[in-house]
DNA sequence: GCAATAGTGTCTGTTAGACAGTATCTA
DNA sequence: TAGATACTGTCTAACAGACACTATTGC
């Protein structure tokens, strides 16, 4: 127990055995859009999709695995996460999380090695041009769908890509994460298929009647508005223009109790 | 980056500075009752409470502390989490659960030592019991208001102890974590007041009808009944004699958007 | 006019919220 | 019978859910 200790083994904490090494592991989602063919404008097909890199050397050469780095003294796992995005993306920001520690014993042949993942959203053309600089043997983007179920993954990375698909998907419902996968000003068709894709047997078939008139969800999205206050339209994807909204910073608490 | 070391490096992952040491620290809540006197049976009080350690050595000597203690390479951090709780409590079950990652440089005076929160939900006699064997000066349990604005606390333990009561708010409205501070069968009465108590701005005035009564919330708790089916009834809290239900084992999924 | 998205109308049954009122039991 | 908890009644306004219907505009 720490705080019971005696003064010298607390000096001295290298007389245990310690950890060979502090891993940051990143799981980076990215949300592409695929124009469908239709006879008029129509909404594009969405797909989440993950990062990987594929594994050069030992252990698991060649399986698919999670980006990441060791972290430094210097910086805390939260700093460590942020560098590893940086330079694998080149972006310095960005929604980035804490998802949790793995650290099953055995989880890295190469030693005692407790890894934390995060989850990152990046725009579709941060991982497009990444890919692109690489070869595509080296760096994948996948569904996690096949990235689940068809690839050989390193290390526990399934695991974390599993816990990282259910976080997303229940911070998709929760939290407005959403407009990381929006532009500031979206009509309410995209969002609703925004979190389709990322929650697919989410349906409600009275969504924007519930969105804008209902008195307790009002203060998630405000109407976009020119400085005039003329009301902002868009006919990106659809003849007749529909009205453009923005997320405010209000979250309505829940509970499964009210 | 993890997939880019060549394979020298990767065997020889200690040739890096690594860490001095990853400990879990525990916030271990319990919910003490008191009596109240009146002149009849009567709710007792509730109190969130948790319980710190009095440091005896360097670094902050005198100063309260979460219980912990260094991970070992052949366990889980959670494995080292339920290990601490043991020896601490010496109840080896329970709620506990992964809060998070507290790896700030320079958190630790001790060296690079990276610190894995847990909290767990214990029984109010574990906790005496343990506070009884030791010295009060050991040993403490304090409120949560107590022990976040007015103990010295050591380490960025009033920072873990903060998020450890966001959450577990959070999970109290959520989740069904209520029933860890409940016996198995309850009244309604009990359930409303053990809510209050971990957030004290819940409040529902028609309480037990929108629980009871409406179908959205149906499947989260179900009447306790004797096994030929009679209802089971406690006049514990009051004269009148109230129903029993128990939890199942059903989740409501919530969302921002329905 | 057709195709596609963007909404609105309408109906029924359910729920929220406020608050008054009744029920039950024992000290 | 007083005091405490345990409910139920009642009313209004809001909401959910289903589905039909209208609106807009480029092609």
């Amino acid at each position: 127990m720490t705080s019971e200790l005696d003064p010298k083994q607390q000096y001295d904490a290298k007389k245990y055995r310690t950890p060979d090494g502090i891993p940051a592991d990143i799981v980076m989602f990215t949300l592409t859009r695929q124009e469908r063919r239709a006879a008029t404008k129509s909404l594009p097909r969405f797909d989440l999709k993950v990062m990987l890199i594929r594994r050069k050397s030992w252990p698991f050469a060649g399986a698919w695995a999670l980006p990441g780095g060791f972290s430094q003294e210097s910086e805390s796992l939260y700093e460590t996460a942020r560098r590893e995005l940086k330079e694998e993306t080149g972006v310095d920001e960005g929604h980035l999380e804490y998802l949790g520690v793995y650290s099953t014993p055995g989880r890295d042949p190469r030693g005692w090695i407790i890894s934390h993942a995060f989850f990152a959203l990046v725009e579709e053309w941060v991982l497009e041009k990444r890919q692109a600089a690489d070869d595509a043997q080296t760096v994948g983007l996948f569904t996690v769908q096949e990235a689940l179920h068809e690839l050989e993954l390193a290390f526990d990375h399934r695991e974390i890509l599993q816990d990282a698909y259910r976080k997303i998907q229940e911070q998709m419902l929760q939290t407005t994460i959403a407009k990381q996968f929006l532009p500031e000003h979206f009509t309410l068709s995209e969002l609703y298929q925004v979190i389709q894709t990322v929650v697919p047997d989410f349906a409600e078939l009275n969504f924007i009647r519930k969105i804008t008139s209902t008195r307790s969800r009002q203060g998630i999205l405000e109407e976009a508005r020119s400085e005039e206050g003329v009301p902002l339209l868009s006919n990106q994807y659809s003849q007749r223009p529909a009205q453009l909204y923005k997320f405010t910073d209000f979250t309505p608490r829940l509970s499964i109790y009210t």
